[in-house]
Parts: C-alpha cells; structure tokens; sequence
DNA sequence: TCTGCTTACACGTTTGAATCGG
DNA sequence: ACCGATTCAAACGTGTAAGCAG
C-alpha cells in the first residue's frame, strides 16, 4: 500500500502530462466551447493555480471565460458553473510545491452558479465571450451569498454546463452539454503559499496594482487614521445593508457576461485541452477520468465525483423536454414515485433544480424580447426522446455513462410551490443563484438550512460527502 | 511551535450618478 | 428636451500582514 507521501503530486512543475496540449475547442454536436484566454490559464496551471477563497467571497483569477459556438441562434440556454474536487485529497504547500496531506474533507454544499445572463438565445451568447466574472468562492459553509463553496487546500476545477431551456424551471428536462478545461484546475488557498502565483496574479490583475510597489505593503495596521475608519465603517455599515436588505453584489453591475471591447474573439488553435461532456452531472457512477495528475492508486474523484469525459456521442440533438412537465413521462414518475418518503437516496431520487425569476423584471435584457423573432423553434418528435429516457431509466441510481441526460421532474419531496410562485423572499439573489448540492444530505449531514431562505436548491447531485 | 484561517488595512479600478455643454 | 462627454465620489476587489485558533 502506497503512503499518502508517496502519492505526493507536485503541481509546482509543469502540467502533467494529462494536462498536454490538446484540442482547446471541443467540438461536439454542433456545440464548441473554447476557454478565453488559454495561454494566460497554462501560465498559472503550469505554476500551480492557487485560487484565495476567504469568509466573504473572492473572484476567481483568472476569470473564467468561454466562448461559444454552435448554439442555436434562436432556441434559449442557461450556462451554469460548478466546481468539482480534483481528487479525494487535501494538500499542503511544503517545500516550494504542494503535496497531500491526507485525505479530503467531507464536501461542502456544493453550488453551482448561474450566469446571470441566462436564459438567453444562442445568438446571444455566441454574439461575444462569456466571462463568470462574478462568480465567487468562499470557504464559509454557511455562506448565504450564493458563492461557491470550496474547502482550502483542496483541488477544484470549474466545469460548464450548457442546458437548452427556456427558462429556469425546465431545465430539468433539459439536456446538459458539460465542458471542462484541464487548465483550470486549481488548489483553493485561503492565504497564497506560492508566491509565483502571487506575483502572476499581481502581474496581471489591475485590482492587484496597488501591490506592486515595494512600498506599500509595509504594515497597515499601524495606520489608524480616524478618518479612514469612520469612512471603512460607513462603507462596510452599507455593504452589509445592501448584502443583508438586498442582493449582494450581482445587483449593482447592469450585467456581468459580456466585455463589450472584446469584439474580436481570440483565435482558437486546436491544441488545447478541454473536455466535453454530455452526462449526467450527478450521475454517480461515472466512468474514471483519464487525468493522471491526481495521486495515483483509485482514482481518488470518484469518492466525490467520478467525472467522465465522454467520447462524442454519435448523434446529438438538441432536445428540448418543455413537454415533459405536462405529460408524465416515465422519468417522471421516477420523480413522483418517491413522493412520501421524503428525500429520496442519491440512487433513485431525481435531482432538484434551481430555478429562480429574474429578480429585475425591469431591466431591460436582451433575451427578454417575447416570442423569438427568429419564429418557431423545431422541436424534435416526442419519440427521439427514447433514448434518452432510457438512459435515465436504466439502472436506479446509476444513470450510467450517458451521452445526453434529462433532468426528471420535480422530486416528490420539493413542494412545487415553490416554483410556481416566486415570491421575493423565496428566491435568492438571482444573478448569484446557486444551488446546495444536498442530495447526500442524508448521508452528509448537510441538510437545506437555510435554503428555503435562499432558495438554493441542489442542481447537480453530483457525490458530495 | 507550527500551520492554517480571519480580519483590518491601503490603494487602484470600476461603476454610476451628477453635471455641463452643445 | 435630448444627447454625449466629463467629473467625481462611492463601491468594489485585491494581496499583505498581524493576530488568532487548534
């Protein structure tokens, strides 16, 4: 048996070989999702990405950044990010690199964010890249923001979800194309340890600048200015109104996806690293990942999350399951099977959504335009739904290795009420939506809390301990 | 003692409201 | 009245370092 010293990786050095160059777009179906700003993801990759998560959210930088392709102009998707456990590790930075410390944490409510942008027509995200600038990270299990919670010292990297819905409450039906980039993967760090990290990130984040000079990171707290504290305390008084009274910080930008001056989209060369995957997010018997950068032995990801980097599927369409909240479909009854039992186990119970109003229905949004001026969307005959179905009916609790997946309806045990009727309070801040990740609460000990507060219901089920 | 986490801090950047001029 | 440019202050985001906790 291997020692956890032995399986020590070292991220300090260059990408893994997992990690080489491959196709940086992936191409599958008709759907292309190529990561912004490739080279500047190598550089921290190649150094050993550290990503601070502190109590009240950080940004992640780099910022992730996708562009899109092949959507249909006029059908509507929701893009949604997640972050999954690299392996079953935790780390520490010893000696210039990082190396495991032992065995991971349990998971924490895992969220996924949506791109407050969503819904909106294909057009409109292919229109200019896609940035999750506003995606934050926190290590506060309790956080009530809507940030992503991660767990210091532990490996994550992003994963995007592209569901063809028309809004948020059928996104369960709705298939998911899922993307990952191997490059950005990342050790969550509530302190920097690497100062190459360190010095990169200041290099290249303006908010950073006033870092650069050797002078002024000298003591701060020697500098008790009255003034300065009346005004921090004035500013943090409100921040904390404004977290409290209203959505946080998803509130103030008019919008977050777009970069306007980024007309012209980087050139993509096929030689970049990005897995695609059609699947169920929460599937649960996944298969392995090929990445070898994890400590060797049992792939570790699948005691969170086996990851299952699909080879393209043969076919694809992009169906669209709308009618399958009218219609009972066997699927569904998978979801209503379970009604009286509470929660149902990981294995058979249908995972819950997230689905939640636009906040700010008086803001102007380019996808809010009524009916599609692009007309009537085809939408597939009801029998190419089969296969499908059957994939979600195959093995109980095993969705299996799949090419599409549908979201089932409605768990028995989520009151519907609470989406037919958006009252305010119910939802939580919308341009931050996430959704705990609770479907091993069971078995976890993590249970809903505060989430019918915040309405952060589980998205994905993905294995959460 | 060591390691990791929290928090206060200063400062540059971003944002949006207010103002001005045509 | 409208529109665009400019100004300015508030708000945000950042890494550092001190202090704390286990």
């Amino acid at each position: 048996m291997q020692s956890i010293r032995d399986l020590k990786p070292n991220f300090s050095g260059p990408p893994p070989s997992s990690m080489a160059p491959g196709p940086d777009a992936y191409l599958q179906g008709n759907i292309r999702m190529t990561l912004e700003d490739p080279e500047l993801w190598k550089t921290f990759h190649g150094i050993g990405t550290e990503m601070i998560i502190t109590k009240p959210g950080r940004r992640m930088f780099p910022h992730c950044k996708v562009n899109l392709s092949g959507l249909i102009p006029c059908a509507k998707y929701i893009l949604l990010v997640d972050m999954v456990p690299e392996d079953g590790f935790r780390y520490k930075w010893n000696k210039e690199k990082w190396e495991v410390a032992g065995k991971a944490e349990p998971q924490p409510p895992c969220r996924t964010y949506l791109h407050p942008d969503s819904p909106a027509p294909g057009s409109h995200w292919m229109k200019q890249s896609v940035s999750f600038l506003k995606l934050k990270l926190t290590n506060n299990t309790l956080d009530q923001h809507g940030h992503i919670i991660l767990h210091s010292m532990h490996r994550y990297h992003p994963r995007f979800h592209i569901v063809q819905a028309d809004d948020l409450f059928s996104v369960r039906w709705s298939v998911f194309q899922t993307f990952t980039f191997p490059e950005t993967s990342f050790t969550a760090v509530t302190a920097y340890q690497n100062t190459k990290i360190t010095k990169l990130k200041i290099d290249h984040n303006p908010f950073a600048k006033g870092f650069r000079d050797e002078g002024t990171n000298k003591k701060r707290r020697a500098t008790k200015n009255p003034a300065c504290l009346e005004k921090r305390s004035r500013m943090s008084d409100m921040n904390r109104d404004s977290e409290e009274d209203s959505p946080p910080d998803f509130c103030r930008s008019s919008y977050e996806g777009y970069d306007g001056e980024e007309g012209d989209l980087p050139k993509r060369k096929e030689g970049d690293d990005v897995k695609e995957e059609r699947y169920s997010p929460w599937a649960a018997d996944r298969e392995h990942s090929a990445r070898t950068e994890s400590p060797a032995g049992a792939d570790p990801r699948d005691m969170y999350n086996a990851e299952q980097l699909v080879p393209a599927p043969a076919s694809y369409q992009p169906y669209r399951f709308h009618e399958y909240g009218k219609s009972p479909s066997p699927s569904s009854s998978i979801g209503s099977s379970n009604s009286g039992s509470g929660r149902s186990s990981f294995e058979s119970r249908v995972p819950d959504v997230a689905t939640v109003p636009d906040h700010d229905s008086s803001k102007p949004r380019t996808h809010e335009v009524g009916p599609s001026a692009c007309g009537p969307q085809h939408l597939p005959a009801p029998q190419d739904y089969s296969g499908v179905l059957n994939v979600t009916m195959t093995q109980a609790g095993k969705p299996g290795v799949i090419g599409h997946h549908i979201y089932s309806p409605y768990g028995a045990e989520q009151p519907l009420g609470q989406w037919s009727g958006p009252g305010p309070a119910q939802y939580p801040p919308p341009h931050h939506l996430a959704a705990d990740y609770t479907t091993q609460a069971v078995h976890h000990g993590y249970h809903h809390g505060n989430m019918a507060e915040w309405s952060q219901y589980p998205l994905f089920s993905y294995s959460c301990w």
